[in-house]
RNA sequence: GCCAGCGUAGCUCAGGGGUAGAGCAGCGGUUUCGUAAACCGCCGGUCGUAGGUUCGAAUCCUAUCGCUGGCUCCA
């Protein structure tokens, strides 16, 4: 279908459409029939601009709407005001939208000339097909739309891209222009600002305003320094991760980034994961490569020794650092790079054992995701790819086994058909930040195939050698691709157990520096990561300053505290909260800092 | 990798065939101040890189590297 609305058709007339009696669903019904027209409008408004056009699809979206062209130019940013005029012109008309059904024939006729709609209709499994009108424009579809043109009350025209036709990479590119549409005025203004929001946001725009990272040229793109500053939030995050997962009966390991290249043959990623991996270096004529994935070290370090039944599980942790070819165009800040640091871990167990630990991983998992702060999560499970290695059985059996856990712990999941790994299935958590964005998170793996690759097993209670099964797991993901995720759900106000500075003491005047120094011992003492802003500039320049990096605690300091012994505390939200003692002050901090407290105010107003 | 756009000072940006500019940052000075930017001065760019067109290129053309928005892909 060229269009791919769920929704039936409404004749009724929009103007009896209460806003305020439609429920959620039939706003959103609403909505995507709205949008969905929109995007023949767009269509049409292309035709009447251009000549020789081929249309592709042009379906609604998430906000907004898209369609696909061939034209006989490139577009540029400027077509799209002109684009979007003609749009408006043909609003104003308001015309109604027809529909027609007729047959196959009848619609190759009117569609001759067309290739990409042609496509479509001999794809199409009915005899007859349902074609739209509006004005000049006809279109293959399926419908609804609205009664009239005039029923779009609120749009923009956004940006144009390529896009593959059909999402096929080796179909030709089409220009694609997207648009977005709402209900009203007022609502197309609150998603703009949103967006500008989420431009604020934007872990790369944070990442240099905080000095947490940067990427160089010299150095080469999708690779990430970590400045001091990131760097610290990395650690703690590393440090709580190590933490817990010794507390849960991991081991800490560690493993080289190089290694033989018939390792890697063995392994199957030479066959099924070659694209994404650097070509080998020759070292004293041997083949090596860098790792991709640290399963490989892991798998050896259990075969150091001959397992028993009675050993297993056996839990290896690694903040293992690979490295992937990533094609250009994926990279995205520190969300899509080319060398990253896994927090990955490999349980190697029996088969009864598998479904206990899954569950184990997801509690873990959950523990992660609500430490940091989201509380909101879809779950996935991810079935047998195109290119996999491993006879079907193993690939039905290791599914089966997540879905169970998956059952067994009542979590809504859904299937995501043909996206597990070449080695084995998966679930996927993808995360929601504070602004609604999605960032995969957690992922499990069991896997059948590498033990039996690599031959890893264990001697059973018979005395007999069985094969071990692994199960692959991150719960962050990467330090990349998480501290990403953190700084945009945060808006790089982190709460103080993550905070580079957690506490700026502010002296008024230079007289006031000494004492200060004495409140920065202090609290450094007490492990608060603190520092003294010791210019000679004013209280009001080293505030702005301290509360532009997002310094949780401001600490003013000048002739009332020195004469008290005690501390103006300034909080990021601009409240101050009153004098206290340095103890107190101390204190609080700390707990906050304990209590991984999202908010820094908690600790300190509720006590 | 593909399509389109963009690369000017550390950052944000102006300039668009006649030889480079602002604000912030940095540096030097003055100011010693009570909850988001004191004042004065100075330094700073072979305009991403390499070719080409031109009397003359930051400006036009080609190639290349990188970035941005998508497509594809993904920890």
């Amino acid at each position: 279908m060229s269009c791919s609305s769920p929704c039936c058709d409404s004749k009724s007339n929009s103007n009896q459409r209460g806003k305020l009696k439609m429920k959620p669903e039939e706003k959103n019904e609403y909505l995507g029939k709205m949008r969905h027209s929109a995007a023949h409008i767009l269509a049409q408004a292309v035709q009447s601009l251009f000549s020789g056009v081929k249309f592709g699809i042009g379906p609604a979206i998430e906000n907004g709407f898209y369609y696909d062209f061939e034209l006989p130019r490139p577009l540029t940013p400027e077509d799209l005001p002109v684009i979007e005029a003609k749009m408006r012109e043909i609003i104003h008309d308001g015309q109604p939208f027809t529909k027609e059904e007729l047959s196959k024939e009848e619609a190759r006729h009117i569609f001759a000339g067309q290739p990409f709609k042609l496509e479509l209709i001999t794809e199409l499994p009915d005899k007859m097909v349902t074609i739209y009108r509006q004005g000049t424009f006809t279109d293959l579809c399926r419908g609804p739309h609205v009664a009239s043109t005039g029923d779009i009350k609120a749009f923009s025209l956004t940006h144009i891209a390529g896009a593959y036709w059909r999402g096929d990479e080796k179909n030709p590119m089409l220009q694609r222009v997207y648009g977005i549409a709402f209900e009203t005025k007022d609502e197309l203004q609150s998603h703009l600002a949103l967006e500008a929001e989420a431009a604020k946001r934007n872990h790369r725009k944070l990442g240099r305003e905080l000095d947490l990272f940067s990427i160089h040229d010299e150095i080469g793109p999708g690779l990430i320094c970590w400045h001091p500053k990131g760097s610290i939030i990395r650690q703690v995050v590393e440090d709580f991760w190590k933490a817990e997962h010794i507390k849960r009966g991991y081991s800490i390991v560690y493993t080289p980034h190089i290694a033989k290249l018939d390792l890697w043959k063995t392994s199957g990623h030479w066959d099924f994961y070659r694209e994404y991996l650097y070509p080998p270096m020759k070292v004293e004529g041997q083949q090596y490569m860098l790792k991709p994935m640290n399963c490989l070290g892991h798998i050896l370090i259990f075969k150091s020794q001959t397992r028993s039944y009675r050993h297993l599980p056996l839990r290896y942790a690694e903040l293992g650092t690979v490295y992937r070819y990533e094609r250009s165009g994926a990279l995205y800040g520190l969300a899509r790079v080319r060398g990253f640091t896994q927090d990955d871990a490999h349980i190697f167990c029996r088969p009864d054992q598998i479904e206990g630990e899954v569950a184990e991983v997801l509690n873990l998992a959950q523990f992660m995701m609500h430490t940091f702060g989201f509380h909101d999560y879809d779950v996935f499970l991810s079935t047998r790819p195109e290119k996999y290695a491993g006879s079907l059985e193993m690939w039905e059996e290791s599914t089966a086994s997540l879905r169970n856990v998956l059952e067994q712990l009542n979590m809504d999941y859904k299937i995501d058909p043909g996206e597990g790994v070449f080695y084995g299935p998966k679930i996927d958590i993808k995360l929601k930040d504070a602004l609604g964005h999605t960032w995969q998170g957690p992922t499990i793996q069991v896997d059948f195939n590498l033990p039996l690759r690599f031959n890893v097993c264990y001697i059973g209670e018979d005395g007999q050698e069985h094969s071990a099964t692994m199960i692959h797991r991150t719960v962050l993901g990467s330090m990349e691709r998480f501290l990403a995720c953190l700084i945009e759900h945060y808006g790089g106000a982190f709460p103080v157990w993550l905070s580079p500075i957690q506490a700026m003491v502010i002296p008024i005047a230079d007289r006031h520096v000494d004492y200060a120094r004495e409140v920065e011992n202090e609290l450094s003492q007490g492990g608060i990561r603190v520092q003294v802003d010791d210019r000679s500039e004013r209280m009001n320049l080293k505030i702005r300053e301290a509360q532009v990096e997002k310094v949780p605690y401001m600490l003013i300091v000048g002739d009332k505290e020195v004469a008290s012994h005690g501390i103006s505390v300034r909080l990021l939200n601009g409240k101050d909260a009153g004098l206290e003692s340095i103890q107190s002050v101390k204190d609080r901090i700390k707990i906050a800092i304990e209590a991984k407290s999202q908010v820094a105010l908690e600790a300190v107003n509720n006590s």
